[in-house]
DNA sequence: CGTAATGTTGACAAGGGTCAAGCTTAGTGG
DNA sequence: CCACTAAGCTTGACCCTTGTCAACATTACG
């Protein structure tokens, strides 16, 4: 399933530091910044929790299996947004980078006098699990398809040119569907008019206001 | 919809307290408890936020709507539970009884201090919820029943004649299904004997294992 | 340039939704 | 206390959306 292995490269703390990454006051502690190859696992279920990461640059998958193989990705994170705190002693989740990810990794137990500020972060990624449970529960593939292309487009600064960082496969079990099931929302798009493909994971969106008319 | 008002009887502080119901140290603070009628709203969605719930008897519904008034319950509530973290400054999700109610009442805003002591609750809410998607997103009809069936049993001490509050209406807006197919998994469980029903709304868990097979 | 991975499209099947009818239960009022 | 009513639940028939399987196209990479 991984066909590339899992490369990590230890660069300076701090190197690529930017601004816009703001961090919380709780997360001001040693840290380092860690590369991962594509596919490269950043941390698995059942391992020791109690780490939080920042996506430097780069993409990430959180995901659950079932016994049989089935998948849910329950979340993307790209540049700048925080994950790992889906666990509690030992990780439920996996965490995957998606391309070539460098992952800032706040190695330290969070210290309780702090949890004050990664809280808001915690309930924000609580908040949209939840509404992801929405788009997922009761939408149907087109409108799944739709927001995520709106979210993404949000997310990426609102340009109507977005890079997908991510495979149809991941995009089918981020969305409760099959590939063959995205790939033909896509094409449906493509025919109205609201999205033009260059190369399958470079999205030009034409008419946003049609796709978010779709999803409600 | 809502059949009977929200009818809120003020409580003596601590009147129904016992023990089994310990409490975080952050939510040691003045506080009070609510009754709520059956369907009666404890918040609602654009609502100021910041307060924190406790359910002492009854059980809750979180929900969210789609404008055309498909809904999706993202959690129900037991005694015990503590909910309504599920939002920053605004809620964004509507929490009603499902049945007559009492909810305890944590008014004061969270001392940042003492925020380590919800985060770890806010986690689990976290983990609850992405747990939830993957049964909604992968799992079919009768798994997701069987998950349901298991998930509410275990919550109530794990005997295995279970007492649901809801109705097929809310279960169904749980699992992203429809009222039917809820009832038909319900009659397929009947059939092969793992279940047995007493009224719509109790249920005797004849076969556990049975169902733990089914649910993956 | 060749090969493997990824993506698209079509034909078909099936799981679950929709609609409709009938049944059960709880609540209400005579 | 019982009968009536309405809400909730169950069941059946049918159909549609989405999944499955297969073939083919495209892209990425060695």
């Amino acid at each position: 399933m991984i066909t590339t292995n899992a490369s990590s490269l230890i660069l300076r703390q701090g190197e690529l530091a930017r601004a816009g990454l703001a961090l919380p006051v709780g997360l001001r502690q040693p840290q380092q910044i860690v590369f991962y190859g594509a596919n490269a696992e950043i941390y698995g279920q059942g391992e020791k929790a109690g780490t939080l990461y920042q996506v430097e640059y780069g993409a990430v998958r959180i995901y659950r299996l079932l016994a049989d193989g089935r998948r849910q990705i329950s979340a993307f994170h790209v540049a700048g947004e925080v994950f790992g705190f889906e666990s509690d002693v030992h990780h439920h989740f996996f965490a995957e980078a998606i391309c070539p990810s460098g992952i800032r990794i706040f190695s330290q137990p969070i210290d309780p006098q702090l949890a004050g500020d990664i809280l808001p972060v915690a309930i924000a990624a609580l908040v949209r699990v939840q509404e992801h449970l929405l788009v997922i529960g009761r939408q149907s593939a087109s409108e799944r398809v739709a927001a995520f292309l709106i979210d993404m487009m949000d997310r990426q600064g609102g340009l109507p040119e977005i890079e997908l960082p991510m495979s149809r496969a991941d995009i089918a079990d981020y969305l409760g569907l099959t590939i063959e099931t995205v790939s033909r929302a896509f094409s449906k798009f493509k025919v109205k008019g609201a999205i033009r493909l260059r190369g399958a994971r470079m999205v030009e969106i034409l008419r946003p206001q049609s796709l978010r008319a779709i999803c409600s």
